[in-house]
DNA sequence: GGGAAGCGTCGAAGCGCTTCGCCAGCGTAG
DNA sequence: CTACGCTGGCGAAGCGCTTCGACGCTTCCC
């Protein structure tokens, strides 16, 4: 267990700086000399101690992730950015470190501490007190969500405005002439999360663009804010036909107070879930939806941090194209 | 940003041993120097460099969370655990390496490339792969559930077995005669995850104790597998009238076909809902639980770990006692 | 045939920190 | 007045790895 590159090196007959060569690339080593340090390697079970080398190199193929775990946010969809970020990690021969509560401390002090070589933060507000502290670390960060300026940072997301637009135009051209958003909730908005307002924004120039009536209601995470929302959207819009939900925790609880208040989905109302189609298939009618593609976007969001670390690519800023994904909820108004 | 220990010492008029003994307390140091020591420190904004405090120490004060995320364990649940363990470790001045897939492999790295001090395992199988690669590892594990044979090693759990003769017997008190267990989905039974085994052991030895009819289904976490363990319970005991369910995923939609079979919550039947509180009261009736400690659970894994890495203290188990909590989901039986 | 250019390998100098042994200076006791 | 023990601080030796310059050798080209 506590073999050194030096074992290494004297059991393979060769100085520890080629063991060493062996083990990153950085410079030729001939095919004989390669494979017994090799063997050598395997047969004493050697593994380089991390700390060792992350101070001898300045890199510690490490990755900071910050997950928010916030009540109000949807737990199954962090869990997929994790996953998806953890995964890409790994493509990349890094390991997570996963920060939660005391965000700012936290940063400073893993990055301050030369314990990770970048971080990505989810769960970006629109002035988000983390985004200055970036300026004064060394290691690159990536974004998941936008910050009011994102000029110079690197961020990455679903493009929220494009997926409102085009929930509101699938229904639009299904022919509704009436359609509601129902948006995160009053919590999320408030704290000028991004997605949520870019959702709206895009829903909003969707139903204008099609010529059709939008209302907007926000929607908590409860199932009396789920009731709540649903009549508020009746009362303001009675002939409502079209709905779209960015709520996956509501999600059921809406589907449930419309068939309580007696519209059958979706002969009476047509639903678009903006959620990931695990939750979109697991109701008791499989939904038509707009993917939050969250795997994806943590994969994303590794390879770009590791672009700017490996090769000190600038940053950019990435937003995923929304796709809908048709299904038993959505069909044309009956007249 | 690049200061080091020798910057301060400088700064402070010592030598860096003493900025050292200073930072650990692991010798005395006269308060005038202390102070002129931390003043240095804080005025240069230095942080020691985690790769070569661990390369000299030994001592990463980083721990490792094995956390499975499977598709059929219940998200949130595991949220939990994992926040638990995060905000336990930092009490410890020690921050959380995410391992989800890969487990061996990942084990073997991390701690043979001396990352962590310490791991943390979730989600233990009774004849978990993972338990007997800990023997070579030179770092203290904890499991959080139990596998079949726990001698020797570091545990903790919720007493589960405790927690379905408590529901059983919450049920039978009242005045059911006729009771079921809605379990885990099938699956989780097959890798014989304990908790699952051990919950129905509980609740048949609660059942027989308190001499009612018991009867246990799985159920799967969607709701298909919810209406059809339902209709099989239903049955099974026609005339059932309590329902314990531990399964968080299915618990909205067993209450839906509860209701669209007819059967009143709680006038016809009474439900035990195993699982967080916030769950228990976040449903269309606030129901009885019994809790699933997991913050807390997720604490205790940490300081058990702790006590072994700074203090060498031996392995052991512990089960967490249940708690129920009486909602309005449980009421005597209307005769 | 001779100099330049590669190639494969080695040696040694750190990277920033901890820790052990040591010593100077003091107070106290014999 | 010397001897001794304490206290507070210092110096230096690593911890295990990377990386740079150097070296001896072969190959190539004019």
């Amino acid at each position: 267990m506590a073999t050194t590159i030096d074992d290494v090196a004297r059991a393979a007959g060769v100085s520890t700086s080629t063991v060493s060569y062996v083990l990153s690339g950085k410079r030729p080593i001939s095919a004989p000399t390669r494979q017994r340090v090799e063997r050598a390697i395997r047969e004493l079970g050697y593994r380089p101690h991390a700390g060792a080398r992350a101070l001898a190199s300045s890199r510690t193929n490490v990755l900071a992730l910050m997950a928010p775990l916030r009540v109000d946010v949807n737990v199954s969809v962090i869990m997929q950015f994790v996953t998806g970020v953890v995964t890409a990690a790994r493509t990349f021969d890094h390991d997570v470190l996963l920060l939660t509560a005391d965000e700012i401390a936290g940063m400073e002090r893993v990055a301050n501490g030369s314990m990770v070589d970048a971080l990505v933060m989810m769960d970006i507000e629109a002035d988000d007190p983390r985004v200055p502290v970036l300026a004064g670390l060394s290691q690159p960060a990536v974004l998941i969500g936008l910050p009011r300026d994102p000029e110079g940072l690197s961020c990455v997301d679903l493009d929220f405005e494009a997926a409102g637009h085009l929930a509101a135009r699938h229904l639009a051209r299904l022919g509704h002439r009436q359609i509601a958003l129902l948006g995160s909730p009053q919590a999320v908005l408030d704290r000028h999360t991004s997605y949520a307002e870019r959702m709206i924004r895009g829903f909003t120039r969707g139903t204008s663009d099609a010529g059709v009536t939008g209302v907007v209601e926000p929607c908590e995470s409860s199932m009396a804010g789920a009731v709540d929302a649903v009549d508020r959207v009746l009362a303001a819009l009675p002939d409502v036909t079209g709905l779209v939900v960015h709520n996956e925790v509501a999600l059921p609880w809406v589907l449930a107070t419309l068939r309580e208040r007696g519209r059958h989905v979706p002969d009476d109302v047509s639903v678009v879930a903006v959620c990931p189609p695990d939750v979109a298939v697991g109701q008791a009618l499989p939904l038509t939806n707009v993917d939050i593609p969250a795997h994806a976007i943590g994969r994303v969001a590794v390879e770009m941090a590791m672009a700017r670390v490996e090769r000190s690519e600038p940053a950019e800023t990435r937003l995923l194209a929304p796709m809908l994904v048709e299904r038993a909820s959505t069909v044309a108004p009956v007249r």
